[in-house]
DNA sequence: TAAAATAATTAGACAAGACTAATTTTATAA
DNA sequence: TTATAAAATTAGTCTTGTCTAATTATTTTA
């Protein structure tokens, strides 16, 4: 299909498309990807001759049809080996995310749906984030974060947005997981701290960039 | 760890290494690979930098112990990769090969140890081929071909040396897989071809080709 | 053993994908 | 609206891994 990098691309357009309302420029491709702006324009100018993305300055980049429809095929993968060594493996959530970023470059026209069937068809990775269809219908994210809550409000954890180990452990260490409900009892004004009683249990204090991270149902 | 390209190297020389007796130069090593000699003659100078092989004129390029245990791993997850692919995808023998041959370089510690104990620490692949334990142990591989039996010989078929589809797919036509029973009635002295009888049936005639890629117990 | 064939090596090129440094555009602020 | 800062782009370089063509070594064969 494509080579790693041109498919590297492709997956960091769409997921910074996904967290919408962002104009996509070379400068926040090159942060996504921890690439210098340089390269993403060299890399912009061959998918764009590809016909897999449009760039106009005015719009930033976009995927054309094409370029959306390998992206989630991408992601697909990505999404379901996580469940796969999860679930298969006994990895652990903030384990798997490396892995998946090289196993999602496997190419084969049915390993996505042998895999997905193999698994019994799980409608979310283990971050919460929703796996595309084999017809390439994408189920909605979760969109409402924890800094969304109003004082007293209750929910359950849906997703996590960020999945790095580091976000991921101090889940781990806190006892947050999927599932895990969690009560907003406070927003601190002066820096938009959270104080947040999790699974019922005495209260703790976390900061706004933590509860940006963290979707809910 | 390494690049592909270095992984690729070092397993297509452990595999010629397995077939002993040969001398292993750079022409042998560029049609395992179908590349050019000169990008052999590069690729010997940088992992002999690496000190992965040792290159002799007289005695052709070995593996040092450093380059055999890269190339045991590297070996032994494309194995487990083929049993996973046909045991729980449920692809076909002649399908998994070059999958594996993308799946065999993700690179995690702990991957191949938990995809063997997943899959029960199977001792073979689906080709026959022995599955280097994660010690680096390697099971002795099945050395006796069909041209090795005396006529009359009755054998159960261990292992096939060629894993490309259209040896496997002619094996599938000829209702050959590992365990099947073969007795060789004839051999023709014109050009070794081999009259069989296959699982107790009618005669068929095979080429020695034929017969050399075929391991027996 | 000399000629011919084959193998190995060197030299030089190229594509992909990254970088740095310099320059040009565009946006922001005084 | 001009000066300043930030972003985008260009130009040139580098590494990896490949190639072709030319050259040098080594084997075969006559
Ligand atoms: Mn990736
Ligand atoms: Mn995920
Ligand atoms: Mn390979
Ligand atoms: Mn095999």
């Amino acid at each position: 299909m494509y080579t790693l990098s041109e498919e590297n691309y492709l997956k960091s357009i769409y997921r910074l498309a996904q967290q919408n309302g962002f104009k996509i420029t070379p400068t926040a491709i090159a942060e996504a990807l921890g690439n210098n702006p340089a390269s993403v324009v060299d890399m912009i100018r061959k998918l764009t001759e590809k016909q897999l993305i449009a760039y106009d300055k005015k719009k930033g980049v976009e995927l054309t049809p094409q370029g959306l429809k390998d992206a989630v095929l991408i992601v697909r993968r990505h999404r379901l080996w996580e469940v796969f060594l999860l679930e298969k493996l006994g990895y652990h959530w903030d384990e798997i995310h490396d892995i998946a970023e090289e196993l999602e470059h496997i190419s084969d026209a049915t390993l996505a749906d042998r895999l997905d069937k193999f698994l019994g068809f799980p409608e979310y990775d283990p971050h919460g984030d929703p796996i595309p269809k084999a017809n390439g219908k994408v189920p909605k994210p979760y969109s409402v974060t924890l800094t969304d809550l109003k004082t007293g409000d209750t929910c359950r954890v849906a997703a996590v947005r960020d999945t790095s180990s580091p976000f991921l452990q101090y889940l781990q260490r806190l006892d947050i997981g999927i599932g895990t409900n969690i009560q907003l009892l406070e927003k601190i004004p002066f820096d938009n701290s959270l104080v947040i009683s999790i699974s019922g249990r005495e209260s703790t204090t976390v900061s706004q960039k933590f509860g940006e991270n963290i979707l809910v149902d």
